[in-house]
Parts: C-alpha cells; sequence; structure tokens
DNA sequence: CGCCTATTTGATCTGATTCAAACAATGTGG
DNA sequence: CCACATTGTTTGAATCAGATCAAATAGGCG
C-alpha cells in the first residue's frame, strides 16, 4: 500500500474521463492532484462488500474487477466488468450502504481515493462532477443492456455481445490492439454474468468459434471477424456513450460505411 | 398541455425527493418554483424514444410509465416502472442521446420540466443536484437487483419481488394502502421486465395466489401474507435506499422485530 | 510428478417457450 | 340492450433452450 502523488494511476483516469467528456487544463490538473493510496489485489480479493459503508472510492489500475451480489440460494450475479480507468465504486459517494460487493477477478491494481478528496475536486470543478455522473449513467446504461441480453437474447447473442462491448471499453483506454485484446474471464465467470451455466457458456462459445467470429485462448480475445460479431451479437455501442474519437471500429472488408 | 406555477405536481416531487433525502426550506422553495408543463398521455404513448435528444425531463404524476427497449428481432424488455414522483428520463440531463425509450402503460399524467431549468436550480442547490444523482443511482440498483433476478431466480420468486418492490415503492409516496395498491399492469408487461413469456408470468402469478400470498385482480394488487411474499420473494428493500420513515411493513403476525 | 483449476464432452432432465384455442371482461355502435 | 370487436386471462399440449449431473481432458505450477 503506497501513496502516490500523480503516478501512471492518475493518467489512467484521466484518459478514462476523456473518454467520455473532454477536459479543461484546469480540471486536467485538480484531477492530477488528487490523492491515491495504490494497492495491489489478488483475485477474490473483495474490496468492498454488501452491507459496507466506504468512506473511499477505488480506481482500477490493472486488472478486471467485478461487481457483483448473490442470491439467496446462493447463486452469483455479476452486474459489471471493470477494467483500468473505472471507478466501480464510485456510487458510495452519494449511497452510504452498499448493495452489492466489488472484488477482483484477476490480480489487479487499484487506487483508492477518499470521498472526502472527491467531494472537494466536486466542488472545485463542477464540470468534473457532472463527468463522475455521466459515469454512472453509463454503468447503468451498460446494466439495461445486459438486462435486455439475460431477458430477451439467446446465449450465443449474449455471449457475442458481451464480447463486443468489452473490446470496445478496452479500445476506448488504449488497453487493446486492432483485432486482439486481454479477455482473462473465466468460463464460469461468464456464466455467472451473462445468467448462463458454465457448460452452456462453453457451447456458445465453441458455437462463435465455429462460426470463425473469435478465437479465445489463455485469456486472449481475437476478433476474426467484426462485423459478424457486431451482427450476431447485435451490438449498438451508442448506449456506452462514448466519446466520438473511440468509435466502432470496421472490418477490413467493409468501406467507410454510408450511415455517418 | 398546461402551464401550472406551484400545483399539485409540485407536491408529488418533493415527496418523492423527501423519501430519498430531507430538503431544506429554500431547497423545496426552489423546486415548488419550477416550471411545470403538465400533459395527459394515453397508453402506449411514448414520451421519448430511442435515439431522440430530449431538452426537456418528465415527471410522472398519475399513471404508470416505463423504460423500454426492443430486441433486434424485436422482443421487448422492460427495464423499469416508473410512478407518480419519479423522473424516469431525469438520465437525458447528462446523457443527450436516449439509448432506450419511455412510455406511459397506464392512462398518465405528466409535467415536463426544462433542462435549462433544472440546471439552474442544480447550481442554486448544490445539495439537490445531490439528491438528483442519488436519484439516478438508486434507479441503478433496481436495475441490478432485476438483472440478479432475471439471471438467476425462479420465475415465482421474481414475480414475488417484483410485487413486493412495487408496493414498497408506492408506499413510500402514499400510493398504497396497508396491505393493497393498484398494480395496472397486464401480464404481458410483467413478462416483458421479468424476462419471462405471457403464459409462464400467468401460471407463477396462479402459485403465488395458491399459496395465499397475494390477491390481483382487476388491477389491483392485495397482499395477503407480507412476511410469506418477502420470503418466497427474497426481497430485501435495502436495495432502495429509502430513508429511515418509510421502512418495511411487518406482517399482521409479526411483533415489533428485535433487528433494529 | 501430482495437485488444482479450467475446459470440454456426453447424457439426461426440466423450466419455460410456443402455438393454439377457449374464456372473460369491457367497450362500441347500431 | 344486444351483437360484436377488442383486449386480457386462462388452459392444454408439444417442444426446446438451457440446466444439471457426471466424468474425462487439458493446462499450469510448486
Amino acid at each position: 500500500m503506497t501513496s502516490a502523488a500523480a503516478g501512471p494511476e492518475h493518467k489512467a483516469l484521466v484518459k478514462k474521463l476523456r473518454s467520455i467528456a473532454p477536459l479543461s487544463d484546469e480540471e486536467t490538473r485538480h484531477l492530477l492532484e488528487l490523492p491515491l493510496h495504490v494497492r495491489q489485489l489478488r483475485p477474490g480479493t473483495d474490496i468492498a462488500t454488501e452491507g459496507d459503508r466506504p468512506h473511499v472510492s477505488c480506481l482500477v489500475t490493472e486488472g478486471f474487477l467485478c461487481r457483483f451480489k448473490f442470491t439467496a440460494e446462493g447463486r452469483r450475479q455479476i452486474f459489471s466488468f471493470h477494467i483500468p480507468g473505472d471507478i466501480p465504486d464510485l456510487q458510495s459517494l452519494a449511497l452510504e450502504l452498499m448493495d452489492h460487493s466489488v472484488g477482483a477477478l484477476t490480480p489487479a491494481k487499484v487506487a483508492f481515493i477518499p470521498h472526502e478528496s472527491l467531494r472537494q475536486l466536486m466542488s472545485a470543478c463542477p464540470r468534473i462532477a457532472q463527468v463522475l455522473w455521466r459515469d454512472t449513467l453509463i454503468d447503468a446504461a451498460v446494466f439495461r443492456e445486459w438486462m435486455l441480453g439475460i431477458g430477451r437474447r439467446t446465449s450465443v447473442t449474449r455471449i457475442a455481445h458481451l464480447l463486443c462491448e468489452l473490446f470496445v471499453r478496452l479500445r476506448a483506454v488504449d488497453l487493446a490492439g486492432d483485432d486482439e485484446c486481454d479477455m482473462p474471464v473465466t468460463q464460469a465467470e461468464l456464466g455467472d454474468a451473462l445468467g448462463l451455466s458454465t457448460v452452456h457458456v462453453n457451447r456458445s462459445l465453441q458455437e462463435l468459434r465455429r462460426r470463425r467470429l473469435i478465437r479465445l485462448n489463455a485469456g486472449i480475445l481475437t476478433i476474426l471477424d467484426w462485423p459478424g460479431l457486431e451482427e450476431l451479437g447485435e451490438f449498438d455501442p451508442t448506449y456506452l456513450h462514448l466519446k466520438g474519437a473511440v468509435r466502432k471500429k470496421l472490418g477490413p472488408d467493409r468501406t467507410s460505411s454510408l450511415w455517418t
């Protein structure tokens, strides 16, 4: 657990917020002055648990975290995956009581920010408050999209959609190549996120491979056919509300398209 | 379409926000000065559609609205139900582009508030901005809870949970009696909200009636056994983040309990 | 090597869907 | 006030997507 002042952790945060909305120089300066307490997490470590009343929020710097909750019968639902730049428990700033848990999926590095400092930041820069609000609203948009999938889409479409989403989000913070990205998530975890059993996730992934849309091996996802995957997954990135620059990546066989 | 200044519409809003967080007199005064444009809606009318860029938000005054989105194959998922006091499209204040639709489920009365006025209000009363943020976060908490249900709970539990939620929310704004409330929602709509077919909703409702937990007739829900329904539905209202006063209603056969 | 965790395969079962039709309630116009 | 259209609820039967159970295989890694 180290204390950092304007280290690489801050850059992840700035990059993420810039993917949501533009930032002025002054706002950026304020962000860089946030006190961060960096900590390493091993997989399975929870940084907040249902029932907690946290006084810090955590910025992901390396690795994947997720938010989740258990059924009375002990079945788990994962609500979201979080990648570097995300602040998965930002909501605890406005909602005292945690109604779900947040934990590391992989070895991860996170930086804790005292709520105190965030409140100061927000009153100094109301625009940043806006951006943080926006961020939680985008969170909610992702929840809705997952809900639509779990409630109404077939297993194969659901998985394809999730892979599209993660790929696009990773690209938005420069953590994906042209056609591949890390995907250090087990099939059991995918199942918990998609409302499917592990066995069925496995079979649906095989279907995606059979159709030559993706490769998925040793935690690396390779997109073999982006337009195909997007179509099968019914993926339209609008709900991610990303700023212009990091838009949809087009497939190699599609010329710059007419629709915008 | 009328223009109102400090009518009954404002009271619904104040009551709702008070159920989330306390308000000072000055804050209340500011709220009462919001310009509202009241409008009557017939069932099925959409007040915002996926792709829109609204410049007003709408406060529900009478009736039920819902938010929803369609799959590529035309299957609908309802994300939330909205009752008087709610501002279902508050998010359009911070996220320009609608990524889903909002429509009336029943005959309804809504009051439109220009984004402009809301922005002024928020800069005059930063605390109200806080409360509005809180409200959207509670929205997101409800999405998560629904996700958990759709992904991991059985159909009967899912329905029971939803009925509990609506009853508690209606009580929080004084729209429910001790053991009954309006429930003007068709079984098809329940299905779209719960990720179930109409037929299966019908059968699961029969199960709830067979167990003597509820009566549901002509749009009126009667709770016959609250503790039983709560247990079957695995319902714990924490995620609604309601302020103390409007807590869980206890069953008639349970003395004031030990846990708090 | 042996342990542990993750993936894969096969066989079987079931909760929920789909399709189809009957029924009930409400409203509309003649 | 009745015939008829409309919308919602209920029932039955067939089918299916996905779950469950069980076991085999494949990778790391100390």
